[in-house]
DNA sequence: TATAGTTATATCGAATCGATATAGTTATAT
DNA sequence: ATATAACTATATCGATTCGATATAACTATA
């Protein structure tokens, strides 16, 4: 997952490793940590799906080193992107994939729209079931474990309003304009 | 942080592994796998935080293993529970906290829950701060990166109304009824 | 020109994930 | 009745990710 969004970050420019961290957290939604990062560099460099160059390739005096995508990378990179995403696909790999949606094509789009507003429709459907099945007076659930599940149930819908959007936007812009 | 939601589960009930995976599951927000689930409750009985009694010994004929909080379990759970959660608390680390509130003294409820506050507020005013940054005209950032911006502000808004409602909830009722 | 803060790479051990193996139990279909 | 599919249940493997920490250079500030 984190060499998607790596290959997806130097898709869009070379980046060095600090930046590249800065650029993840910058999407908001996955604040990856330097020993999750660095190891996926070298990775990813041994794959040949990116490239390293040294600092002082670059006249850079200071230590960094920069990363730019290979060909071969663009290849597995458009792969991934493409890759039907699975039903159970998680809520971060969804938002991954939005955040480098630009790279797909406009038909693509909506397809993977759609499946996720499948996939959050039938996760509210079984959360709407269990927390009536909970509500019920002889049911001793806990009064925070109620607010957490209502939470719950409000955000999904928000969160389907909000693919509606999506769609909406996806069908009078075909193009990706 | 595993550990602390198994003693919290086992808190309520004694319970088998794949039953702690249900309840786990059913809290809404962290699917755990087996993976985690099976070396953390080793890791916990290794410790004398839990105790596991054979199948056989509950003249159970599935193979099924039962876990039982200890005392000392109790003990630490309640150490946990009432740590003053760091400032960067993870929206996980938090949920799991909320859920098992009922074992947390009121005073201490109210406490955690404006800490919570809080930071969901910088969070807020730090998104907004770099969404209107990346909205300006001269700003190439595409328009799906956006919307997840824009998406994760708004929930970031509800969950801080959500917020005020289990604060003023607990204000209301103090004692925790 | 100390000194505190930020940028930057790196590594370690531990926690967690995702996939898979195994086998008993329960439901379904022929 | 009985094959077979689906579910319950424990377990383990390798890979990924996390969280903490070390190190050092560069940058702003007192």
């Amino acid at each position: 997952m984190l060499d998607f969004a790596i290959l997806g970050l130097l898709r869009d420019q070379p980046r060095h490793g600090y930046e590249l961290k800065r650029a993840l957290g910058g999407l908001g939604f996955w604040q990856v940590s330097f020993g999750s990062l660095y190891p996926a560099l070298r990775r990813l460099d041994k794959k040949g799906l990116i490239e390293a160059t040294k600092a002082q390739d670059r006249g850079d005096q200071r230590r960094r080193k920069g990363y730019r995508i290979t060909g071969a990378g663009r290849d597995e990179f458009g792969r991934m992107l493409a890759d039907v995403p699975e039903v159970d696909e998680s809520d971060r790999g969804f938002q991954l994939r939005l955040a480098f949606f630009g790279y797909l094509a406009p038909q693509a789009r909506i397809r993977v729209l759609e499946d996720r507003r499948m996939a959050l429709n039938s996760r509210l459907k079984g959360d709407r079931t269990s927390f009536l099945g909970a509500r019920r007076v002889d049911s001793g659930t806990d009064r925070y474990r109620l607010a957490l599940m209502e939470r719950r149930v409000h955000s999904t819908e928000a969160d389907i309003a909000w693919l509606d959007e999506l769609i909406a936007g996806e069908r009078s812009a075909p193009t990706g304009a």
